[in-house]
DNA sequence: GTCCTATTTCCTGTATACAGGATTTAATTC
DNA sequence: GAATTAAATCCTGTATACAGGAAATAGGAC
């Protein structure tokens, strides 16, 4: 998600100019289907949004460039949020299927801890999901994650210590625990067995 | 999420007109803290962004009401999108567990199906875990969720059989499955003994 | 302290976002 | 068909978004 560890960032240039009109014409047709579901008028639609039924009307003609004041105000009238209103939705296959004997989601295999990836590669969430297998007084440690990524580990058997910044927890069978993943983190196996548990990550 | 159900909308005023100036306010703070976080200056970002240092600045003193184009730009500037880079991030605790043996946490328990929610009630991200037991011929059948809601369902004892609109798949032991779940859906065990599975829900 | 460079803010002019009224188009009823 | 009303688009003027250069400020070296 970063662009640049920065140190030369002016070198990584980002911008795709076209994804620039993309966005107008999600938001276009995003407008245009929105009111029509809702069966608002234009008039209703600027009652309700404090927009007015020219910008509206521009808006789903695609002869817009709303400001950010005038795109929360029209996502709000829908009861949505701006990311929701302009980030599109895109077509999913129905069913994408991960098998438990594929070894390309073996993410390590060593002696003291096994992770398999059971997300599909190419999940357009930003979730990921993992089993992890921690062999006894080993540990899986990890330096902070990018702001706002969680994660979510549930314990099938074995004893876990979770650590996150400075707060530390213990975790049994059948527990689970959320948390901060974008501070230092870790899992450790502090049992005498394997220590067996799923991972859910979610990164903002 | 919906203001009404189109009967008569124009009564559902829902603007809030200080909600406007707030999102200013986040936006601000936001693009201010992610420049200092990534080490740009103001050139630097106008020349990753092709939004004029000025305009930056602006944004950064709360001074600017940029449009979706230029917010696009800034958001892609630091590879998030327009939702990630205006909608505010709120504090998380660093741990919140869930207990095993915690009653509140069990959704359901009858003779064809034990569910056990195995995230946090007040877990601010759109994603919930679950462990499900069902048992032989049972299955969990669900209407459309909201658009984009989509489940990871991982195997982890027994046969399933997932349903997902019109698409059918079998699972084993190990095996995963990312699928829609804003069609109608369905868990089934379609083997001789209890299937035991973990469920990922996430909603767009 | 001075000098130099980097960074940010100010200033100004152009383009465009936007509202509100007028006009056009569409839909309905007779 | 005509008449009426509702809905959408066009037109125009004002306010403001925005870029680019100038000026001010900040930071570092000596």
């Amino acid at each position: 998600m970063s662009i640049g560890n920065g140190s030369n960032p002016a070198s990584d240039y980002a911008l795709e100019k076209t994804n620039d009109q993309d966005l107008n014409r999600v938001l276009c047709h995003r407008v245009t289907e929105l009111r029509k579901s809702h069966k608002f008028t234009l008039d209703q639609l600027a009652r309700l949004s404090g927009v007015s039924r020219s910008m509206i009307s521009q808006i789903e003609r695609g002869r817009a460039n709303p400001t950010l004041a005038i795109t929360f105000r029209i996502a709000n009238a829908f009861g949505l949020s701006i990311g929701e209103l302009v980030e599109s939705t895109a077509s999913n296959p129905n069913i994408e299927v991960v098998h438990g004997s594929d070894p390309n989601n073996l993410f390590r295999a060593d002696d003291e801890c096994r992770i398999r990836t059971l997300s599909p590669l190419h999940m357009e969430k930003n979730v990921e999901f993992y089993e992890l297998i921690i062999e006894p007084k080993a540990s899986l440690t990890s330096t902070a994650h990018f702001e706002g990524t969680q994660e979510l580990l549930t314990v099938t058997s074995g004893t876990a210590e979770i650590v996150s910044g400075e707060t530390v927890c213990r975790l049994s069978a059948g527990d689970s625990a959320n948390y901060r993943a974008d501070l230092p983190h870790s899992v450790r196996n502090c049992g005498q067995g394997k220590l067996r548990c799923y991972l859910v990550v979610t990164y903002r």
